[in-house]
DNA sequence: TAGATTGTTAATCGATTAACAATC
DNA sequence: TAGATTGTTAATCGATTAACAATC
């Protein structure tokens, strides 16, 4: 007997990355009340091919019923566990400057499963401050902390020159995944995850947009 | 005489979406008193391909020479020039809950070219409250603070359900980009811009990658 | 049953990489 | 000059879309 491959082999970036958006209209649509969604409904909604939806939840461990589409409950379920989105990922945040407070004590992220359990700096004048619900830890707390928590990711928002030198101590501690909210480039080894937040860059590209719409010829 | 492609024609968007990176290093190097940058060099720093940065850089107005590479300093300006980061734009955010506040305050921002002129929210315990040096203003005055201080980008940070409806408002306030910061998906006119800060799919994603690479067969 | 909708194969499109002539 | 490095063309790779048989 052959295993499914679904949640075995590796699911392409570019799938992956409009997963999220289809668990948001599941989630939705359940939450309404609708049981059933087509691959031509969630491609309007979500401005893609309806070939594309159908191609994406291939991927996944689900299936749709002809004539009918897919179950959103379904959907919601599968997707959430293909993401690990079911279950609580543990989260440090570096830097207890504006961004990084903000962050600790965004409840969104809570509400979506990632579990902020410490915030760190280096600056004595803030360790020991309060953030919210945290008391700033100290840098050196950090492998002890990752350890004894089982922290999954690291959220870098510090400074741009202080990224990488934040980036490679997370690694030493053993953290699985980096959030860069950066505009440095970081590097880590292969065994460590690594996703750029690119808010700054969003923005480039936004204000790129508006000048090209500016003379559309 | 023909005219430079390179300022009319849009650069594709996989472009668009490195070019900040080229620009972040060029500063750097800039900084740092390093005159000349190769192809090479910027692709080990960066983890792309030779080809790639000379393909991407072959999209702006600015050329290298041989031999020596790409001037630094012509490199940082020409694309501070191409994506507008050598001018300010001039941005709203909508929401003064958490995140809201955190952008509103974050120096970063306006460090690079982006100038948060009013933050707004519809609640009236918050309307007329202090947030860091603004006012928080009520929804309705947006119209008017678009068109008196020509606001370019409308950042959207409130929660969820209200996600779509805030961007009407934008939009119909004459907002020319939308950085949407929630999880819903946002639908707006053609000639309006729109991108995705995506801060939740990408934790999403992390969390994806860190548990296929648990068990990495 | 007839028709709507999936799942999948094949075609197209676009992005990345390789290769190399031009050139400083 | 000789050699390093660009700019560009051609090849490859991967992602998206189209098409359609299977099926509920």
């Amino acid at each position: 007997m052959e295993t499914k491959p679904n949640n075995v082999t590796k699911i392409p970036g570019s799938v992956i990355r409009r997963l999220p958006k289809y668990l948001v209209q599941a989630k939705r649509l359940r939450q309404e009340g609708i049981e059933w969604v087509s691959s031509d409904v969630l491609a309007d909604t979500l401005a893609l091919t309806p070939s594309t939806v159908r191609q994406d939840i291939s991927h996944i461990d689900f299936h749709g019923i002809s004539k009918r589409g897919y179950s959103t409950a379904g959907l919601e379920t599968v997707l959430a566990r293909t993401l690990g989105a079911d279950q609580e990922s543990v989260c440090v945040v570096i830097g207890a400057g504006n961004l990084g407070r903000a962050l600790a004590i965004h409840e969104e992220f809570a509400r979506q499963g990632f579990r902020i359990c410490e915030v760190f700096d280096n600056n004595p004048a803030v360790i020991g401050k309060k953030v919210g619900r945290f008391m700033v830890q100290d840098m050196s707390e950090l492998p002890n902390i990752v350890g004894r928590l089982k922290v999954m990711i690291g959220i870098v928002a510090v400074p741009h020159d202080a990224a990488q030198a934040v980036a490679d101590r997370l690694v030493m501690a053993g953290v699985r995944g980096l959030l860069n909210m950066t505009t440095a480039h970081i590097t880590v080894p292969e065994r460590v995850a690594l996703v750029d937040a690119r808010i700054i860059a969003s923005l480039r590209e936004l204000a790129y947009a508006v000048k090209v719409n500016e003379r559309p010829s």
